[in-house]
DNA sequence: GTTACGATAGTAATAGATCACTAACTACAT
DNA sequence: ATGTAGTTAGTGATCTATTACTATCGTAAC
């Protein structure tokens, strides 16, 4: 008979812990998620959080480098298969949106944390995340603009901010609906408008 | 000696609590607002409101129509005296960054009204609010589709929603720079961007 | 005109709930 | 047997809402 252990490594826990976070964020309101709603979802007492956290805070934080390593490393792999910029730009969008499907809380965590008040550690980390992104996005934007790909008088800042409000919402319209599926089902008619605004003209 | 009155009408105390709500919005994390704060901003004890209101609830179910209906008569006025569909959506555009540089906590406090778990009227309110928004947007496009100054083959709910995300990422990167005067500067390049993907080819 | 009075605006204090976090204890694994 | 994972039962802080009391205003009688 495979029992199963009762008792995770300090690893494991905190990875189940950030898993736990991620589920709760794509259920609720990630502001009101509650160290007892974690540990519900765990199995655990609300207490045993803070064997592997010292704080509330320290989970979001872990939170914030799972989705930030994760969605760096899906985008980039999405980009590189690509066979030109503008391919890129369109395979990283899709992943992105792969990405929100499968994990709806995430873009509202980060909407989320960039609005706290003070100066944390995991809004900086979100800040972060989002300057890294659109770095990528400049890039492969200046690449297509130099291939004639993209229009030469693209902004590429102002193109990195829609290409991040496109996908905002689509998330709106999903919080909207009520409805996850949404977000895949409307992305590409949106994205083909994004496109045609930074296209080069035919 | 022109001695101020002490004591404001009910009427007067539900404006002031409203504008003293939208105010704390654009200065900290909508979420994060108490009953305390409120009060404090308007010079008076935190019980004081509860004569007002009868719930915390009913102070943000006020703020949402005050917001509704300030943000939908400004477009409105914009789009009406514009030359043509295409001017009236950029105009509806303007505005919309204009009364959100003026209250940046406004579309902070809408979108995290939307992510809220029940079904509380305030959402009800946000919900019906945008979506009166998109069906003004859907007009002027099918307008602007008709005359030939839109693409034919436009898909006017995607570029609904491209245009709401457009104004989302702008709020989204006053929040990255924790500059509100971003959204304004940054607003005609990326609204440019917008409109080359919904217009007709030249 | 002053005064008395009823209605309403506001205060002070606190109740009750919920939250993050802790400490003392227990179960489990190697 | 020892260190670690987890539980139980709290503590203190904070937040919404209530209650009993007080201050102020408008007004009608004299």
């Amino acid at each position: 008979m495979s029992q199963r252990p009762q008792y995770l490594s300090a690893e494991d826990r905190r990875a189940a812990t950030v898993q736990a976070v991620v589920d709760l964020a794509a259920e609720q309101n990630p502001a009101e998620i509650t160290t007892t709603a974690i540990a519900d979802r765990m199995g655990l007492t609300q207490g045993a959080l803070f064997r592997h956290f010292p704080t509330k805070e320290a989970i979001v934080e872990a939170t914030m480098s799972w989705v930030g390593e994760r969605l760096l490393v899906s985008v980039d792999k999405a980009a590189e298969g690509a066979a030109s910029p503008a391919a890129a730009l369109e395979a990283m969008f899709m992943t992105h949106i792969d990405f929100v499907s499968k994990h709806p809380g995430v873009p509202r965590m980060l909407f989320g944390e960039l609005q706290r008040s003070g100066e944390t550690l995991a809004k900086r980390m979100v800040q972060t995340l989002i300057r890294q992104y659109e770095q990528r996005l400049r890039r492969l934007m200046e690449a297509g603009k130099a291939q004639g790909e993209l229009s030469a008088e693209l902004d590429v800042d102002a193109a990195a901010v829609l290409f991040i409000g496109t996908i905002q919402g689509l998330v709106m319209q999903s919080l909207l609906a009520g409805k996850v599926s949404r977000i895949r089902r409307d992305a590409p008619a949106v994205f083909a408008i994004y496109r045609r605004g930074i296209e080069s003209g035919t």
